[in-house]
DNA sequence: CCCATCGTTGGAAACGTTTACATCGACAAT
DNA sequence: ATTGTCGATGTAAACGTTTCCAACGATGGG
């Protein structure tokens, strides 16, 4: 209830003036040692914590970083918050987080509490890159931000990714030289992810370097949790799909989990490839083929990029980091069809 | 770059006092429907964000709340965050948020930055309750606080929780009852968890109440991915068990994956059983059998009883919610030893 | 016609820091 | 002895708000 100390009760109790404390507490500026010393114990006597809003009045700056992310449910953007706040606390920073729930109109009104928190940079995934009012927001405050998972479509923005559309390609195609001819796609839903329609161009790339059809396609929602009436809809077709690309780790899951409940089995029956990477992935069974986006890292290098611009005024720039292919058990040569001869998986 | 616009610009402009302008922003006090109009056009035409700093320090109140986690990377934790993110934002409330790696001395100074920030209050789980460095250090700062997870020993903190002991003895029983005779358990480093200890203490009764030796029992680090080993070591007990509880449904899915490796199918081979509800942990096959922990919803119980500390001056008080067993296909009866005849699973 | 009341508004202090500037004493160089 | 320099310290303004208090004009009752 009582209210906590203030320097200048420090400063009384220390019989200095409250400059002298705010020089001892900031190693600023030439303080005799013994001062210092009368200083510290009258800190530690009264149990003394700087107010940081007080000093972020006076110095403009807050000392915070905000973060956005669409959702902390799934790992990836977990992982990737993670990796923010390990590095935002190497650098000093603390973060202000909140989430969009998908919702591009939640993400503007997340990102003007933020400002009014007075963040000093904001690291974000938003929903779509190119067309969000989030954004046209931001580049007007001049608060400088760097954007994850988001493709780097246009040069201005700050962005650390990965090559959505190579990373689908190269996955897909690998289930086209499994042997797949039939291959569908769950997309999570294209007006809440730029990244799912990249991942979605991806995927119609490697089915028609294959000389394939793409399809059935079925977008659902990001936060669908049980896929067993999308995996009956995908049986249902004619003829029916012998692998399954998801837009999502989860998804896949969910559709793995999905197509057990109808009695098929990953891989025996149908192939199912996911994208992100989410560590407990490799720890199910059968383990899940996937693209290993480094969430954690993204968040990592997002922060210190940021940090850079803000610290030393670094310019804006782009970073797509590598991607990389896990070779789970959740995928194989289809039963029926037999793969080509000698096509190497 | 340019600063952003005061509150004495925007009365400049609209041609009132900033003390007219606050009222406006605030509705607090009268202001004609004039005044208020132009003030209104006045704030929209110069992009006047509040400073919530500014405004911190003058009402003391910095309209956050400080969050500490002991890792982003189990969901259940992620979850919990979600949650009180959500709470938080309904009340009007951000999240300053922080994590500790399961480290007690990290999350002294975690505590401190945050105090620093002056937090209205504090959400946070910490490695053991009893003695907590961390708690000893809040308990002097009279800033309110809500433990999660944390298991409710002394009356004096506020705690959303479930009963660990029960639930883990509980779903122990159950692997007792189905004729299991040797049940192993993989325990998260004890150093690190009370909740760990207490599930141990469970393990340990169930095995007790069914007349069987408890053991053995293997302890690792929260952050251990690879389990082969452990699995490895488990086999060659002699006995060797045929069933293993885990303190975390991420080492059991771990453990799960390991087995897999050494050639052992769960649960035909050996039955697994985890805890805390995650929720991949149903959608993976086999899926887990576990304790569900209603861990978003913890979250959010977690702030709104802070909440009412806050607001309305509500005493301390804990919370015991209740948990709930998932009937997972990772469990079953023994193969070797036959199951008692006619005993419920 | 005066006074009390009320709605509206402005002035100014306060919140807890940092920091530019001033002050002061000691000491060295001249 | 005078001046200059330097280290140590204090004074006070400033940061962007909120809010208490005073002031003002209009209105209505006496």
């Amino acid at each position: 209830m009582s209210k906590p100390p203030t320097i200048r009760e420090v400063a009384r109790r220390a019989g200095v003036s409250v400059a002298t404390v705010s020089r001892v507490m900031n190693g600023r500026g030439s303080v005799s040692e013994r001062t210092r010393h009368t200083v510290g114990e009258a800190i530690r006597d009264t149990g003394f914590r700087p107010n940081v809003i007080g000093r972020g009045l006076k110095t403009a700056r807050s000392g915070t970083l905000g973060v956005l992310v669409p959702s902390l449910r799934n790992p990836i953007f977990a992982d990737a918050v993670q990796g923010i706040e390990r590095a935002a606390e190497a650098g000093g920073y603390r973060i202000l987080l909140t989430s969009s729930s998908y919702l591009p109109s939640k993400e503007v009104t997340a990102i003007d509490v933020l400002l009014c928190n007075r963040v000093e940079g904001l690291v974000l995934t938003v929903a779509d890159e190119s067309s969000s009012q989030a954004l046209e927001f931001l580049d007007r405050s001049s608060v400088p931000f760097v954007l994850v998972f988001n493709p780097a479509t246009c040069a201005k923005h700050s962005i650390v990714t990965i090559d959505n559309f190579a990373a689908a390609r190269e996955i897909v195609g690998r289930l086209v030289r499994m042997g797949h001819r039939r291959i569908a796609m769950i997309a999570g839903d294209s007006e809440a992810s730029d990244r799912s329609n990249l991942r979605r161009t991806g995927y119609e790339q490697a089915l028609i370097d294959g000389g394939l059809r793409p399809g059935p396609i079925i977008e659902v929602s990001f936060d669908s949790r049980d896929l067993e009436r999308h995996c009956r809809a995908l049986l249902a077709c004619d003829p029916s799909p012998t692998a399954l690309f998801c837009s999502t780790d989860m998804l896949a899951i969910g559709a793995i989990r999905g197509f057990a409940a109808l009695g098929l089995k990953v891989p025996d029956d149908v192939s199912v490839a996911g994208f992100d990477g989410i560590e407990v992935g490799q720890c199910m069974s059968p383990s899940l083929a996937t693209v290993v986006q480094p969430a954690e890292d993204m968040g990592i290098r997002a922060v210190e990029h940021l940090l850079e611009r803000l610290n030393a005024g670094a310019p804006a720039t782009s970073l797509t980091l590598p991607y990389r292919l896990r070779h789970g058990e959740s995928w194989a040569r289809p039963r029926k069809t037999n793969a080509p001869k000698g096509t190497p998986v």
